[in-house]
Order: C-alpha cells, then structure tokens, then sequence
RNA sequence: GGAGAGCUGGCAGAGUGGUCGAUUGCGACGGUCUUGAAAACCGUUGACUGUAACAGGUCCGGGGGUUCGAAUCCCUCGCUCUCCGCCA
C-alpha cells in the first residue's frame, strides 16, 4: 500500500508509474486525493467538536466536585444535544476513511524507473546468462521419467494420499530434498542471514499484511475453522515478524532466512505446466527476506541478485536472469529479478527463483519501521527472494546431469548427498 | 476441552467512574562532581495524527456498548498464567 503523502504530492509520478505496470483505472488517483481532502475536512471538523466535548465534561467533573450540582446539570443536558452531531460526523468519517482505505489498497506498486515498459512475459528483458548448456542426445528423459527410473519421487502415490501436486518422494529422492534444504540454509547463513523456523499456518493479519490477502484469496488453503490460512511462501511468516515494530538504527539490516513447505491452491493451471515438478500445490523453498533502510534497499536488491545467482552457480545449472516489465511484475513489487534455469530435456526455461524491492509497500501496511540518525520515525524497505524453489531445480539437476550410469551431482552437494544418482 | 486469574509506557509495577496519557522504581540519555570511572545529586525520556509553528485529536491486548465523562463498569474476541482432562 502507497502512502497518501505520494498521491498528494507526486500524483505525476504515481499516474507515469501506473501506466506502466499497465494498470487500468488511472482515475482512482484523482478519486484517491478527493477522498482524502473531504477526510480531512470531516475529521477536522469531528476533532473540533470533540475537543468541545471535552473541555465541557472536565467542567462538569470540576462542578461536580464543587458542589455545584445545579450547574452541571445544565451542561448535561447542553452536550446531549452535541453528542448526536458528533457521533454522525464520526460516522461520516470512518465511512470516508474506510472508503479511502479500499481504494489506496488497490492501487500497485510504482515500478522503478529501470523497469523496462511492457504487457508480457516476452517484453522482459534478459539481463544476463549463465551456466553451460549440457549437450544432451536425443535420447534424454525429462525428470518424470527420471524420477521413476531411479524410483525418487511418487506421484501417483501422492493422489492417493492427497491429490494431484502432492508428490511423495523416497530413496534418494527425499534425500535429495534434505540435502538441499541443509545446502541452501548453509550458504546463507554463511552470507550473514539469520535461520528461522516458522508457522506453517498464519492468521489473517499476517496475510494481509504481505499482501495475500485481500487481492489473493482464493489461491491459499484456508483452515475455516481458525481461519488460518497455509502459507503460500515462508515471505509471509519472515515479514510479518517485524509487523508493527519500530526498529533501532544499530538493529538494520534485518537479514533472515527459513525453509518452510509452500502451500498453493494454483486454481486454473493446466497441461504441461502442471507436468512432474513443473508446478506443485505443496513444494519446499528456501526463502529470504531483507529489511532496510529505504537509502541501501537497491544496493541491498543488487547483492540479493549475486548471491542467488552465486548459488545457482556452484549448482551448475544453465541460467538467466530477468527484469520484469511492468506488465508481469507482482502487484506489490518495485522492481523485480527473475531467476530461470533451463530444462534441457523439456527444452524451456522454469522459474526457480524471484527477488523483489518492495520499497516501502509492504511495511506501510505493517508498520515496519526505524529511528534514523536524526530521530525521526520512517518506514523501512523490505525485499524478498527464494535461495531457492525446489522442485524444478530437481528437475533441472536430473535432467541436465544424466548420464548412463546415473545422474552426476554438482561437488556442493557431495558432503550432503555423496556424488552420484543411480 | 473444562474451571479460575490476568493483559497498563523499553522493563517492573500502581491506579476500580472526573484536573490520568497515566504515581513510583529500574533502565536509557544529558548535566554537576571526578584525572577517568563508580556513587550521589539535578534534569530529560511512548507512539500515531495534525499544524508554517502552536493548538487540537487518538491510543492502558483487539472490537463494540453504558455514561456529560471509561485504564476503571458491561459484552465479545484474542493472548498469557494456574489447576483438571487429553496427549507427541
């Protein structure tokens, strides 16, 4: 959620920014600072009344210890009679603000002025790419085929239990899973994240404070009976750890990381998106979560980018980065990276990986925020990325290492895994 | 799941209808004293909103109600603690 602050004074900005994520009610700025004007107005005139009110019930208090009885009757019955004006104008404002509330939420992020213009996926731009590409025959197996030849993964198994996107793995299979997990949390904490094991289910406040909720709804697992919803990223436990918190400048940056399973409904995906590992309604990831100030958050967005990509390397998986166009960035995003690797037997690139600047979109709505050098009060700046997604870098790392005798791992995964698939 | 007790400023802890946004202690910060430190003494010390700056408004777990007036009374939800039950 944007601050009122910058549609009051940037509405310039705000309607250069809008066009570009191609959002399509422009108007709702101008209905924005209209709202927020006749806010003002009423609660102006709701606090005048009020400090009325208030001033004559400490009179009466005054009387009432004097004595004077009589007198303070009189008052009495004076502010019953202002009592009713007051409770409209208050009503008339909690309209106003609840209306200017509905309307500022659905409103996107800005995008960042490096965010390049666009409507698709195809206006992304490749920033660069990495890894060798595996000269693979004709004969390669895509990961479905893999994973049952070397019996790693189940998936019939999982409809059984679940349904579909509920994989069982085994063997070596769930090994694998656990030497990854271990692997990632390793080479984070050894950049100086902090490792946190969190609530798998969230309450709504949480989910509304990242932003699942409202706009989101339908694409979480919801326990109805709580009302806790599954958490669809471990973004939104991390985040939320710091809602309402007002933090010390000795205290930034905040640098946290955790697995955690993911939970996605992903209603309306089909075909060969939703093929093997391609695209799963329960999945594992490795998630991390920045808060900082909003001077060092794109400095901050730049390192996050090397260190993915510093792991995707030591993997030895084929890679390319992108930068979102303002068409297929996330609503609450400034700016976004995209991490692909490439599946050389499906011959397509799958997203492994998303680092975000939020700016101060998120912590607006939770009220994160910190003292700086000057003592004044100011929202921080969050940013968020998988180190990484599982499953379809198991998919890219059985696909890409297969050889006859077995599937190579790369060396950082030997002291977790041994060397070799088979 | 059942019964009871609680939730107040960074922390501890008073306050049971009216000059209470809140006594006091600790902590923190500043000062006096000291070569420096400690001790002692003096002072400062919540957030949000609003204003050019004042003023004003809101906040005593969340929400609602009673009242001219609520930290204080009532309802409701959440959480914590104690006991019972169940249990990895």
């Amino acid at each position: 959620m944007l601050t009122l602050h910058i549609f009051r004074q940037e509405k310039e900005r705000v309607l250069a920014g809008l066009q570009k994520k191609n959002f399509k009610i422009p108007e709702i700025v101008d209905e924005i600072i209209a709202t927020d004007e006749r806010k003002r107005q009423l609660q102006q005139q709701s606090e005048t009344l009020a400090a009325t009110l208030n001033a004559t019930s400490k009179n009466i208090g005054q009387l009432m210890g004097a004595g004077k009885t009589g007198e303070a009757e009189s008052l009495k019955k004076q502010v019953a009679e202002q009592k009713e004006a007051a409770k409209s104008l208050q009503q008339q404002l909690q309209e106003a603000e609840a209306h200017l509330h509905q309307l500022i939420v659905s409103v996107p992020n800005l995008p960042h002025e490096s965010v390049p213009a666009g409507t698709s996926p195809e206006d992304n731009e490749v920033v660069r790419q990495g890894g060798n590409m595996p000269q693979l025959d004709s004969t390669a197996a895509p990961h479905w085929e893999l994973a049952q030849q070397y019996q790693l993964i189940d998936f019939e198994l999982g409809n059984k239990l679940t349904g579909s996107g509920f994989p069982v793995y085994r063997n070596q299979g769930a090994r694998l899973q656990r030497a990854l997990v271990q692997y990632f949390l390793d080479y984070n904490t050894q950049a100086g994240y902090t490792e946190y094991q969190v609530p798998l289910m969230v309450n709504e406040e949480s989910a509304y404070g990242t932003g699942q909720l409202p706009d989101k709804e339908g694409q979480m697992y919801h326990a109805t009976e709580d009302n806790f919803y599954l958490i669809p990223t471990s973004e939104v436990p991390l985040t939320n750890i710091y809602r309402d918190t007002l933090l010390k400048d000795s205290e930034l940056p905040v640098k946290m990381t955790a697995y955690t399973p993911c939970f996605r409904r992903e209603a309306g995906s089909y075909g060969k998106d939703v093929r093997g590992l391609n695209r799963l309604h329960q999945f594992d990831k490795v998630e991390l979560v920045q808060l900082t100030t909003p001077e060092t958050s794109y400095e901050t967005l730049e390192a996050m980018v090397k260190h993915v990509e510093g792991l995707l390397q030591t993997l030895d998986l084929p890679y390319r980065i992108l930068r979102l166009c303002g068409g297929d960035m996330s609503f609450t995003s400034a700016l976004t990276y995209d991490f692909e690797v490439y599946s050389a037997a499906q011959q397509r690139w799958l997203e492994v990986s998303s680092v975000s600047n939020f700016e101060h979109f998120q912590t607006n709505r939770m009220k994160i925020r910190y003292k700086d050098s000057t003592g004044k009060t100011q929202l921080l700046h969050s940013l968020n990325g998988s180190s990484l997604a599982l499953p379809r870098i198991v998919a890219c790392l059985l696909e890409n290492h297969q050889q006859a005798d077995g599937v190579h791992l790369p060396e950082a995964l030997w002291p977790y895994m041994g060397k070799i698939i088979s």
